[in-house]
DNA sequence: CTTTGTGCAAACGGTTTGCAACCTA
DNA sequence: TAGGTTGCAAACCGTTTGCACAAAG
């Protein structure tokens, strides 16, 4: 565990957002300046191998995630904000549903696009 | 209509499988062998806005799929097999619980990684 | 004729990799 | 000191774009 990718752990669980490497390399830089962007991305993705913490595209992006309850994302097509949604009865409901399919989960991933809040009532007016 | 955006839409329609755009470039080519990458990538792309096909990404790459019902995808893991499935009660029960949210839903992506039924085997073997 | 689509080649952008130097256990 | 990790720069690869020409309506 050196002190890079200590930071770089830290870093993603104090957010809540769903950051991409770019995102914590330019936080983490603040205080390891000759931290480099494919450091970043080799502990992320170390991490996420490992199962501490989770990865997940959108848009052709990898967003990390140190929450690793089992839970849904939101993603406004307008601002790209991504929010979580804590529904565990849905995932629970879709694994319970391919029980009897001759497949075997590992993984399931729910997202839901559309508008946030914010972008809804911005366009209404 | 091109003939180009007619063949592509028509080799979409007749794949089960769920090609990418160089899939489905490689067969068309045959056909029209002066066609492009670039040319299979716009109709693609201007056909998902449209709402005639669905575009969705797996591992970094786009791949494309004529069939318009609400369906999900089971992903293996080992060998890149992508099923369909047509639990559409689990979308509705997806979409159901989001009613109460203050996010207006577009579209749900619902993905199940795992290991195929072949894959499973092989392993156990 | 005007618009839309095409082929070509080059650019793009996020991610990965080879390598030598560097930690760190 | 041995093995994993870093910084750097270059490669990678799927996808997009600018442009001049061609086709469609």
């Amino acid at each position: 565990m050196t002190s890079q990718r200590l930071k770089i752990l830290q870093e993603l669980k104090k957010r809540k957002d769903h950051p991409t490497a770019e995102m914590i390399y330019r936080e983490v830089s603040k205080d390891l300046p000759s931290i480099t962007l494919a450091t970043v991305y080799r502990n992320l993705n170390l991490l996420a191998e490992l199962g501490q913490i989770q990865r997940f595209e959108i848009n052709k992006e990898y967003h990390f995630d140190a929450h690793n309850e089992n839970h849904q994302h939101l993603v406004c097509e307008c601002c790209g904000f991504i929010d979580d949604i804590e529904e565990k009865k849905i995932t629970d409901y879709a694994l319970k549903n391919m029980i009897k399919k001759d497949f075997q989960v590992s993984k399931v991933n729910i997202t839901y696009y559309g508008l946030c809040k914010k972008c809804k009532e911005k366009g209404e007016k």
